[in-house]
DNA sequence: CCAAAAGTGTTCTACCTACACCCATGG
DNA sequence: CCATGGGTGTAGGTAGAACACTTTTGG
């Protein structure tokens, strides 16, 4: 047996997931190092024979964040035939990372199923590598380093994917601290939209939406006039995630 | 060898399409009635090894169809454990249908891949059924079959993608035939959305998309006012596609 | 007290909604 | 000639865009 039991799984899928939290104003994406390689790769893994697609991208997850309940979202399978094409199981097997049992496996051709998280950046306490990376770390989405095989395409469908459900869905929960404040969730939405926005309307059309509970307390400290702090009104953000904020038509 | 070489696809992977026609102000699907069983599926198959998944979908949509260029879409990967419960293989096996070979390769867990297409139901002239089913029809949206496993499902995901997709997309080209009036459209339009539409305010907004060419000419025969013939600016069309009507934001 | 950030209000416009009205056609 | 469907116009409301103004805070 392979240092990973590759019997368990279901051959020639994977998951990989886009995970994306926020940090001083820029969106972060949590990446691997893989080893002996100066390329990255999303979080991803395999699906377990008896396992539910969208519980092996639960699990990869965990796996790596150690966070549970989280806002993850399938948004694409990529399925070309050339989306495997570098031989970098060649190199794992020349260095001795793998054996040929699981050389083989590596070697077959996959599909992947793209999901994309939203996390609170700050949650994450030790981003965990899997075997295959000597490190996991946030990167900013701005300064990308070369990513492996289709990653990028990947990456770049999640972030149009984010774009678009922002017209119609809530976001923010899970990705900004349980309080924040309106400048915060605005920077987020300029972040993702790679715009900026009116500071006026955009509150006015945010708290339109009746998802946001204005807490009776402001943030000090700052060196000019002090924001309210804001929280989501829980239920009603659930059912804006399921209803659709703009219906349209 | 089996009736079906299974060697040449990929395992455990399956696309299935949800094709769509519109006639006589109705939306019809196209179902396959399943050999031996009173069930109905949707037009699907196999990925072969060497093909892509988009790839796939088309060749499926053709051979059920005899249709290419078609507006194909991907929307969703079906990957729960549970989805091939049915024990239809076993029937196919006891009916002498499937040989043990095929009967094994059927018997695997499946994840499957939905695409919706939409086409002209009219150029649609002999729909092919697959060597599992006896025959392949237009059937209702409105008065649908019994559907074999997720596939109703899959049916409505489909549906559901469609509607949010009517707010930022163009429709109806491939759908209607090339020149149609505008109360064919807004018909079209309703029975995707389920509910009735403002005539004038639709003609307007239409309109206001610029997507829409008013030929010179006008239905008649009808018992009322002929109304103006429309084409599609396939031109901008394709622009609407790409880059959304209603950007928002 | 000043610069800069945050909160609130106002205007203008564009679009959506809901109608009223006229025109054509076949029976 | 009339019922019905098709085409066009218009008034009111609402929401978004683009503003100005006030308030608060640390330095």
């Amino acid at each position: 047996m392979s240092v990973l039991n590759v019997d368990k799984f279901q051959p020639g899928l994977s998951v990989d997931c886009v995970i994306l939290g926020f940090h001083h104003n820029e969106l972060k994406i949590l990446l691997l190092k893989l080893k002996d390689l100066e390329r990255w790769a999303l979080p991803g893994g395999f699906v377990e024979k008896e396992e539910d697609v969208d519980k092996a991208a639960v699990r990869i997850l965990r796996e790596r964040t150690g966070l549970k309940n989280i806002f993850l979202q399938q948004f694409h399978l990529f399925g070309n035939v050339d989306r495997n094409e570098e031989a970098y199981a060649d190199i794992l097997l020349e260095k001795g990372i793998v054996d040929k049992e699981l050389y083989d496996w590596l070697d077959q051709r996959f599909v992947t199923v793209g999901y994309y998280a939203l996390v609170e950046y700050s949650r994450v306490e030790a981003p965990t590598p899997d075997y295959f990376s000597e490190s996991c770390e946030w990167c900013s989405l701005s300064n990308l380093p070369n990513l492996w095989l289709d990653h990028g395409r990947i990456l770049e469908k999640a972030h149009e994917t984010l774009k678009r459900q922002l017209n119609y869905q809530p976001i923010g929960l899970n990705l900004l601290p349980p309080r924040f404040t309106m400048p915060e969730l605005q920077a987020l939405y300029e972040t993702i939209l790679g715009k900026t926005l009116d500071r006026r309307n955009f509150q006015r059309k945010m708290m339109g939406y009746g998802i946001l509970i204005r807490t009776g307390e402001r943030r000090t400290g700052g060196a000019h006039k002090s924001p309210w702090l804001y929280e989501f009104d829980e239920e009603k953000y659930r059912q804006g995630l399921a209803d659709g904020l703009n219906a349209g038509w």
